[in-house]
DNA sequence: TGTGGATGCCTTTTT
DNA sequence: GGCATCCACA
């Protein structure tokens, strides 16, 4: 185990603990998949079965590096009998074991996030209730996040909490949407991504042999990034791991930034409650930053309440101090990165590689390209539309859906006329309006279009049968016919590929490329399972059941070119780079003007943590005066994060130099001194109303959002007392007072003749006049 | 069945 | 400002 000598006394804790649970509190860039990989195989190397290990992750691509880490270690005949993936792609490969007990069928489909919202939206067209109050995505988050916490559709319908809260939202209906939501994608044999976790906690409550079973299967648990499971998640493994209570859980509460998604940061801050006699291990030594960079985090993040406290150090050099950049415009910004990568590059020998620009939103990455493009500076960006939602991937691979499981609806939705075979809109309409008023599936109408009596003419008739012959003889093929092979027949057959070969042009041309490139990762997927497993054929179920998992980051996107990355800091979680930018730290943007409530304003902190953690020796933040957005000029502070790091830590230089000339803000805001220039209407920064880092200010806030008719007279800073707005029915008129009633920013407006109106400004389209 | 012009809307997004 | 969506019309 010569390995183990590659730990430093705190990793190898807790390597070496493996009597009861333990949670590690891994600091940012202290070695955490280290611990995770050297715990396994030191588990493997004391003679435990690799078939026996469970380790859950959060993302395809750290369960692969995992792996293959820990194939290096002890050996890939071990590492490749591990349970190791992520939670998504474990559980689907339980639950398509146990699929009947749960009244699925094994080859179920999985509904992607666009899938089950068409699906949503058609039910409340069918409900006949307006698109424009039960917005489609807003359901669908309602719905999902009820199911991450353990609601069925059922038990979704019957809580009063549930119906007030909806009725409260204005949505009392959501609970019939959720019924009818959960009913159809039954009967199209379909889960979707939040069913994945939902189902086998059901799973195992009805069926104790089943979680007996798994119990015993599983005799040590692991679970990565902790901080980020949520509820769904939490009691999944706590049953999995109440019998021989073999678990570690790792995770850092201070990079927690996915409660948008349902991630509970309770689960990691309470773990000891949860599992009693649990050892805490803490890794503290940062082997990434400079003491610079860490002691800012670390003086940062210390201005959260909820937090399990930790003393995070380096034992680099001292390092650069971070530097923050003061600029005018948001094009200004994105120059100066531009130019000071070229200088650090020529300066300390970097590579380009070496460089990203972080930011809170990917609309910010629009101005930053545009600058990198005129320096001649290489760049990638990541997010924006994946590989996988690109229409003809998805056109594509609902095919394959729609062959392997025949009750997939979205599925046949989606190329029922795709390439147009004359089965337009009038004829998809009855065919699911048979299917719905038959209670059946669309494929079972087609099967017996007559029994149904299916009210199209002879023509159109035939049209239908011709298209489910056609999938019919290729469903017939599935489990004889290798991936690749039928793939490629159903691609040919189909139609897809004449149809996006129409013309030359050069989106036509990177449809069919985009083609090419899924039928050769078919094959590239089976001869690795091929090779991997020792089977001589892998079927198009095994992969559609991959694939229907697999998102943009598990692309490799050629991450050894020689370029700038571009990306939001949360895709940035996990990454390091010599230098970081992040850029628009300002009010309205960083925080997020969505973080209302002390916990979420605590998450953008944590954000901003992540961020700038990221950074291996310079860390470049900038915010600027006033940024192009949404089609207009809007004007911001600096963001009061900034004020959360410890002024010595902080380099404003550039700041001053600027001040002295033409720069009207940059003169010392960080200091309480009120700029007098209305011309840009600005406050002078300085704490706050929203202010969270002290005690007093969140209990306001938590007040405001429970009480009615709370009113709280604030200054905004957007409108300030007497600024001059224009209203498209009454306008011009002058600001009187702002305030925040019952939660909402609200604004008393005189219009001269029209009066004094009181209104919301979240609803109020109000132009400022300079 | 396809299209064009008007309208409306904007976060983050490991699965 | 830019994209998706929707309705009106060809």
């Amino acid at each position: 185990m010569d390995f183990l000598n590659e730990l430093n006394k705190s990793q190898l804790e807790a390597v070496t603990y493996n009597n009861g649970p333990s949670l590690v509190i891994a600091g940012a860039g202290s070695g955490k998949t280290r611990v995770l990989t050297y715990k396994i195989a030191y588990l493997l190397s004391q003679g435990m079965s690799p078939a026996s290990i469970l380790a859950l992750t959060f993302t395809n691509k750290a369960s692969r590096e995992m792996r293959k880490r820990i194939g290096e270690l002890v050996g890939y005949q071990y590492s490749s009998y591990l349970w190791m993936g992520t939670f998504h792609s474990i559980f689907s490969r339980i639950l398509r074991n146990e699929a009947e007990l749960i009244g699925f069928k094994k080859d179920f489909s999985i509904y992607d996030t666009s899938d089950s919202k068409s699906l949503i939206k058609s039910i409340i067209k069918e409900l006949k209730l307006d698109d424009k109050v039960y917005r489609p995505g807003n359901i669908y988050n309602r719905i999902s996040f009820a199911k991450n916490n353990l609601f069925t559709a059922q038990s979704y319908y019957e809580n009063t909490d549930m119906l007030q809260a909806d009725t409260r939202e204005r949505v009392p209906r959501t609970r019939e949407i959720f019924a009818l939501y959960a009913n159809r994608c039954k009967q199209a044999n379909a889960m979707d991504f939040d069913d994945l976790l939902l189902m086998p906690n059901l799973l195992f409550r009805d069926n104790p042999e089943v979680l007996n079973k798994y119990q015993d299967i599983f005799g040590y648990i692991l679970v990565d990034e902790y901080q980020d499971t949520n509820v769904s998640q939490y009691l999944i493994i706590r049953k999995l791991a109440e019998k021989h209570k073999r678990i570690c859980v790792v995770g850092d509460d201070a990079q927690s930034i996915y409660s948008f998604r349902g991630a509970n940061i309770d689960n990691i801050l309470k773990f000891r409650q949860a599992y009693k006699n649990a050892r805490l291990f803490k890794l503290e030594q940062n082997y990434r930053s400079t003491q610079n960079i860490v002691n800012a985090a670390n003086s940062l993040i210390d201005k959260n309440s909820e937090q399990i406290r930790k003393t995070i150090f380096s034992e680099k050099e001292v390092g650069s101090l971070i530097k923050v950049n003061s600029v005018m415009t948001d094009f200004e910004e994105a120059f100066t990165v531009a130019e000071s990568i070229t200088q650090l590059k020529k300066e300390k020998n970097y590579s380009y590689k070496d460089f990203a620009v972080l930011y809170r939103t990917n609309s910010q990455s629009r101005v930053m390209e545009e600058a990198l493009r005129k320096q001649n500076i290489p760049y990638k960006i990541y997010g924006g539309l994946s590989f996988y939602q690109r229409k003809e991937i998805k056109d594509m691979i609902s095919y394959f859906r729609l062959v392997v499981n025949n009750d997939d609806e979205e599925a046949l939705k989606r190329i029922i006329n795709y390439p147009t075979r004359g089965i337009g809109k009038v004829t998809q309409e009855k065919l699911l309006n048979t299917a719905r008023l038959y209670e059946v599936s669309a494929w079972d109408v087609l099967k017996d279009m007559l029994k149904f009596n299916l009210d199209v003419n002879a023509g159109t008739a035939k049209k239908l049968a011709d298209f489910r012959d056609m999938i019919d003889t290729f469903s017939q093929q599935v489990s004889t016919l290798d991936a690749y092979e039928l793939a490629n027949s159903i691609v040919k057959a189909s139609g897809i590929i004449s149809d996006a070969m129409t013309d030359r042009s050069a989106e036509s041309l990177s449809r069919f490329d985009n083609i090419q490139e899924l039928l050769k990762a078919i094959h590239e997927f089976s001869e690795a399972k091929k090779k991997e497993e020792g089977v001589d054929m892998v079927s198009l179920p095994e992969f559609l059941s991959e694939i229907s998992l697999l998102t943009d980051q598990d692309i490799d996107k050629d991450s050894h070119s020689e370029k700038v990355t571009l990306m939001t800091v949360h895709a940035a979680k996990g990454l390091e780079f010599k230098t970081v930018y992040i850029v628009g730290m300002e009010e309205q943007l960083f925080p997020s003007p969505y973080a209302e409530s002390p916990r979420e304003l605590e998450e953008e902190r944590r954000l901003f943590y992540v961020a700038i953690t990221r950074a291996e020796e310079n860390c470049i933040i900038s915010h600027a005066k006033s940024r192009f957005r949404n089609g207009q000029m809007n004007f911001a502070n600096p963001s009061r994060f900034l004020k959360d790091i410890d002024e010595k830590y902080l380099d404003y230089t550039e700041n001053k130099i600027l001040s002295t000339h033409s720069n009207p803000f940059s003169q010392d805001w960080n200091k309480d001194v009120p700029i007098r220039r209305n011309r840009f209407r600005q406050k002078p920064f300085k704490s706050n109303t929203f202010q969270t880092s002290k005690q007093e200010t969140p209990r306001k806030l938590i007040k405001i959002a429970d009480n009615t008719d709370e009113k709280i007279t604030v200054e905004n800073e957007k409108y300030p007392v007497g600024t001059f707005v224009k209203h498209k029915m009454f306008g011009i008129g002058k600001v009187l007072e702002t305030s925040i009633t019952n939660g909402n920013e609200k604004a008393e407006i005189d219009f001269g003749e029209k009066g004094v109106k009181s209104l919301l400004l979240k609803f109020a389209k109000l132009e400022i006049l300079e």
